[in-house]
DNA sequence: ACAGCCATGTAACTTGTTACATGATTTT
DNA sequence: AAAATCATGTAACAAGTTACATGGCTGT
């Protein structure tokens, strides 16, 4: 819902043509996440159907622009004011895949481990890198760009200090007291989620 | 692609039904993520349909047993074996949202960063005392549960952490520093992408 | 003239996700 | 007998993403 949203708030701000949308959001983010130019109407379109934008004036140069509505800025306010809710609600690839891998007897999990640790430790470092090479960071596109650049130091150091909290943990016992064998009973349902989902 | 793949990588260690699935799933993953059961009838389908998943046999009970094909084997070796990008690969949610709002004139950042502080908090600390009632962990299960929860624990105090940091930034420089304005002039790309992808 | 960017759009597709229908079996 | 769970499936949709088609304009 990001990039929807994010067109939206956008266009929050003033009328903008489908064009000028990909420009601001690529700014806004630094060129991190380049969007293609497609999506843009395509969301545009989306979110027209869902009556949070409306097509507005058309300039001398055919520009096509468009305004949010009522509705749209509701969203907006909803948006902003509202947290993020990742831990609990949206899925983790790697959490997931390692606590799969760690669970399948087959699966050689140390060796898992040791390889995403690598990659996470050579992105943590090529991170920093550019971190640094930003902090003189003038301009407000400068500055949006570290700020990204940051949260990613900040996730890929996160990353690689739980694995080898996992890495640790895990050699404390042997592989086969952690994996489980596909059940042949019939399948009950685990315990249930226990995580809170603070909503 | 990780529910995808997760469920291929357990067919890679035996035939399995769809119910089947489901609980294999939530074990491994420590019912943190509970799946749909239409979802895993939906992912057969298109394991089929991409080859790496086979119809088999029908037991005596009615269960139709799938079992994985020498493409599906090697996707899951291709997956265990290569590294997960999300640094520069996948979009940040809060990154993008953050980034976002910083450069929009109108909003009140430091009024989401706190709204947002305060939410990953009470969630860090639910997930803090959810680990620390696991940490008794006895069989596979509960470990399994307990290195999910310590992965969200991790980037919830990494989430913190940045927000702190990003209001320690903001705070450094005035509000209008940080605007960038809707561009009247012929919008320019920005700068390439400067975050390494380390593909 | 030709290359390249500006600008709008369309069509197709991916994974994830939910709601619903339908029976069989099991438990209470 | 009723309720719950087991089990399989279908239909629809969301958001993201890409490839492609089509023009106009601009710089070399």
């Amino acid at each position: 819902m990001s990039v929807r949203l994010s067109l939206l708030a956008i266009l929050d701000q003033g009328p903008c043509y489908g064009y000028q949308l990909r420009a601001e959001f690529d700014r806004r983010t630094g060129s991190t996440w380049p969007l293609n130019v497609g999506q843009i109407y395509n969301t545009l379109d989306r979110l027209e159907r869902d009556g949070l934008v409306e097509k507005g004036a058309v300039d001398a140069q055919g520009h096509v622009y468009w305004q949010i509505t009522d509705p749209g800025r509701a969203e907006v306010a909803a948006w902003l004011s509202s947290p993020v809710e990742r831990a609990a609600g949206t899925r983790d690839e790697l959490a997931i895949k390692l606590a799969v891998a760690a669970t399948l007897p087959g699966v050689d999990v140390a060796a898992v481990i040791r390889a995403q640790r690598q990659a996470s430790l050579a992105q943590l470092h090529e991170l920093r890198a550019a971190a640094f090479t930003g902090v003189d960071a003038g301009g407000p596109e400068e500055l949006a760009w570290s700020l990204v650049v940051d949260s990613m130091v900040f996730a890929a150091e996160a990353e690689v200090r739980w694995l080898d909290h996992v890495e640790t943990r895990l050699s404390q016992r042997p592989q086969h007291a952690m994996a489980i064998e596909l059940s042949t009973e019939k399948p009950k349902r685990g315990r249930p989620v226990k995580v809170p989902t603070t909503v």
